[in-house]
DNA sequence: ATGCATGAGAA
DNA sequence: TCTCATGCATA
């Protein structure tokens, strides 16, 4: 709680396109994209708190900016297009591939043995998409290729290899909760009951002909029943009886900042000298735990660009992997597995942005972080995107807003893009669900820049605008 | 490693 | 409609 210290940042003036220039203003400007080589206003960047000042916001409500916004409201949905769906909603489920036995287990499975008929039409949403600088990434004919992924998962040693067709089941919602507990760091040894945990990853896939599922209910059962708790001194810095929040109790909650940097980088270091990709920890997770995660979340772990609390969260799950790893004779083996799937999800294109455009979302998220929907139709107007393009811009550049920034104190994010008192900030909750804790940086200079703890000054500056780097940097 | 996307849950 | 966790696809 107190340990959040205040940075002064979060003090710091604001930014100079001052609070009078708001969204409405920036929007309503004409052809920011063309023109504006994306320029940041001098002395911007101190604080990128700053930017979210509340109070600029405040004054941009949609009420006011409507008047600015004749444009009708756009609503190009690629979703419209959504065959997909029915009982491919699920997401992040990953469908076996070829796997008769399982047919009519699992709905996806069902759903892989003809993929092919998914194929949506091929959505209008492409006309929209003119302006040349707008490109997604392939040409292939239709919008969501429905096209089977085969992933394979082959190992450095890609020595053994083997069997089984591998399900990620359905997210266990008990799965959590159980998990969080067990965090055994310092006592490696596996929690008997989970036993079957013997190893879990030993036996990775399931026997050809069993149902995955089972492996894998078993396993989560097993899992959630392990759950009773080591209580890890270590990283049980608990004290603060704050159990607020999402993560259910556990201590990883009262995680330090340190404990999980110190974590993420052992185990980037273990991993590596164990000869595992971060793929291959993703999936072995999937093996001890049932839930599996994608190289891109291991790799987020490590560089420590998940919220707080998602580090507290996967931190228990990634310590045991790394226990039972390290004290399994063959570990190489133990998880080089390959894997076929098939992901049958139609995913819309990836809309790859030009420079220009992305200089020009920029500018308007600087100047407005929290676009309305009639700002978002404006923008995306302006830019000749598709309005879902631009909302998911926005979402997405204010998650890496938070990612990057956050960490350094939270009690600034409360003023982050906000428009109004957001519960979010929650004045008090000394664990708020997103930045990290501050404890022990006191020591810290404080930075100039809204340095975020965790991160170095290089994942810094990926986080920001490239003007706002080089200002910082020049 | 990261940009764009999805979907659940909350507001 | 947003946030958040997460992942596919790509640079």
């Amino acid at each position: 709680m107190s340990e959040r210290a205040q940075s002064p940042e979060c003090q710091i003036r604001p930014y100079d396109f001052s609070r009078t220039n708001h969204c409405t203003q920036v929007l309503g400007h004409e052809s920011l994209g063309s023109a504006a080589p994306f320029q940041l206003p001098h002395g911007v960047l101190t604080d990128p708190s700053l930017l979210y000042n509340k109070s600029a916001y405040s004054g941009i409500t949609s009420a006011s900016a409507q008047t600015f916004f004749p444009f009708p409201p756009v609503t190009g949905d690629y979703r419209g297009s959504d065959l997909t769906t029915g009982e491919f909603g699920q997401p992040k489920h990953w469908y076996p591939f070829a796997a008769p036995e399982y047919t009519g287990q699992v709905p996806g499975v069902i759903a892989a043995s003809q993929p092919i008929t998914l194929s949506p039409p091929i959505a209008e949403t492409r006309e929209q998409i003119k302006l040349p600088e707008i490109k997604t990434e392939k040409d292939t004919g239709d919008d969501y290729s429905t096209e089977l992924k085969i992933q394979q998962y082959p190992t450095a040693a890609s020595a053994a290899m083997s069997h089984g067709v591998f399900y990620s089941p359905a997210w266990n919602p008990s799965f959590w909760p159980g998990i969080t507990h067990i965090t055994p760091p310092g006592s490696n040894n596996q929690n008997p009951s989970t036993s079957s945990a013997s190893s879990p990853s030993m036996s990775p896939s399931p026997p050809s002909n069993g149902l995955p599922g089972n492996a894998f209910f078993s396993v989560n059962t097993t899992q959630t029943a392990a759950g009773p708790q080591t209580q890890n001194p270590a990283s049980s810095t608990r004290s603060s009886g704050s159990s607020s929040g999402g993560c259910s109790d556990s201590e990883e909650e009262n995680l330090s900042t340190e404990e999980l940097e110190q974590f993420a980088k052992e185990l980037k270091h273990k991993r590596i000298t164990l000869g595992f990709t971060q793929a291959d920890v993703g999936l072995a997770l999937g093996n001890l735990y049932g839930k599996m995660f994608s190289q891109t979340t291991i790799c987020r772990f490590e560089a420590l660009q998940l919220s707080f609390k998602n580090m507290c969260k996967l931190k228990p799950l990634l310590q045991r992997w790394l226990n039972e790893a390290e004290t399994s004779d063959n570990p190489q083996d133990m998880y080089k597995i390959e894997r076929v799937f098939v992901d049958t999800r139609k995913r819309k294109r990836r809309t790859s942005l030009e420079g220009a455009v992305r200089s020009a979302l920029e500018t308007y998220f600087i100047k407005c972080p929290k676009p309305n929907t009639q700002e978002i139709t404006h923008i995306s107007d302006d830019l000749g995107l598709e309005r879902d393009v631009v909302r998911v811009w926005f979402c997405n550049r204010r998650q890496k807003g938070k990612r990057l920034a956050l960490p350094l104190d939270e009690e600034c994010d409360g003023q982050y893009y906000e428009q109004s008192p957001s519960p979010l900030n929650m004045a008090h909750s000394p664990i708020p669900n997103q930045g990290y804790p501050v404890s022990s940086y006191h020591g810290a200079p404080p930075p100039t820049l809204y340095m975020p703890q965790l991160h170095r000054p290089d994942v810094l500056k990926q986080g920001l605008h490239p003007g706002l780097v080089s200002h910082l940097t020049g």
